[in-house]
DNA sequence: ACCTGAACACCGTTCAAGT
DNA sequence: ACCTGAACACCGTTCAAGT
């Protein structure tokens, strides 16, 4: 009891346990947590401000793994679609995190430098300022809500019987491989992207 | 006290009062929404499964309002641009009940009627179920992320003094204009929507 | 059928006490 | 500095009791 000589707890150590409670149950609760690192609960508030703070360090957590490519001027779009897939890629791994940070300010750092490359990116393919934060804007949007839709229980949709038969054709064609929402994930960055590029006058296809 | 002569509770009213409570504070517990009702707690459940339920209800309210236009089919761009801005301004009036939502299926009738609406779009489009499914998902995680951006704090990002002059002065252009979000959606659906249109061979620009 | 109030097993957070 | 255990004000849900 008491102090050990050896502290039992760290940032890192709270974060991965977290984010592994997360992973396996979609939620996690201060005692669950405490338990997992043999702790008591309380002894989590020496580290930590509260169970906010425990979700930021999960999203630090998750962003940290993305790698960002050299930015070549030239090659924006490639750029971009590196990070944007990594990025989505990261979510993925983790997608039942996503509900527990949608209402919360990005103050990490590990996430704000992703979106300074896209920054960068963007830059260098000569958006003007307000343009930057649109494409920004549009991307990150679409890679939250793709990450949402990985999340998202197996049957996203339970159709009922008075479901139109378009709409049940398509969801039976969707044989749930497991990256059906990959596939479709690149199609939409694609097209984004394409669509973006058209937007810059200076590019050529 | 016991059981009035007229009863106290309805789903609708329910539904209402707990999506009132979520607007203005972001979430919503039972005793909280049984004080709004002027019940005890223990009385909504005998209209309602649980927790669980009320979010559903909240989602089918805010689906309800969504007008949905008659579908002609060589117009079909202009069905799904109309569904899809519909369906954002509906999620985005209720910004912060998103975060509650993200992790159920979809049950509600009201919501999938909008889908049925967005499929028979697509298939008069010229979409097979498969693509169908695509075009379908793209749009729905793009419409669900950025009413996500329009829920997020009104500094989504909070960057320090080392992130890259390129995302500052992005980040500086942003003037918070109350429909930036807006503009910003609706420029990402034209992308999307042209670059889905650009798939389909049937379909000339 | 529908509301009440007491009860249960939980939660996040605080704080004095220990080393 | 860092952990413990008791305490506080809260949760969601159940259930017997009332009409």
């Amino acid at each position: 009891m008491a102090r050990p000589s050896q502290p039992k707890l760290s940032i890192p150590a709270i974060a991965k346990a977290a984010l592994k409670l997360v992973d396996a149950q979609g939620d996690f609760t201060l005692p669950q947590l405490a338990k997992a690192l043999k702790v008591s609960a309380s002894s989590l508030y020496n580290h930590v401000q509260g169970r906010d703070e425990i979700i930021e360090l999960m999203r630090g957590q998750a962003m940290q793994v993305i790698s960002l490519p050299h930015l070549e001027p030239e090659k924006w779009q490639e750029s971009v679609q590196l990070i944007a897939t990594e990025y989505w890629a990261s979510y993925s791994k983790h997608p039942r995190l996503i509900p527990l940070m949608t209402s919360y300010t990005v103050r990490d750092s590990t996430t704000l430098r992703v979106y300074d490359a896209l920054a960068e990116a963007f830059a260098a393919a000569g958006f003007a300022p307000k343009q930057r934060l649109q494409a920004i804007t549009i991307i990150d949007s679409f890679i939250l809500g793709s990450a949402l839709d990985a999340a998202a229980p197996a049957e996203v949709w339970l159709a009922d019987e008075q479901a139109s038969p378009e709409f049940k054709a398509a969801l039976e064609s969707g044989q749930n491989t497991e990256d059906r929402a990959r596939q479709t994930f690149e199609l939409g960055l694609e097209i984004i992207l394409d669509g973006l590029a058209r937007t810059v006058p200076t590019t050529r296809a």
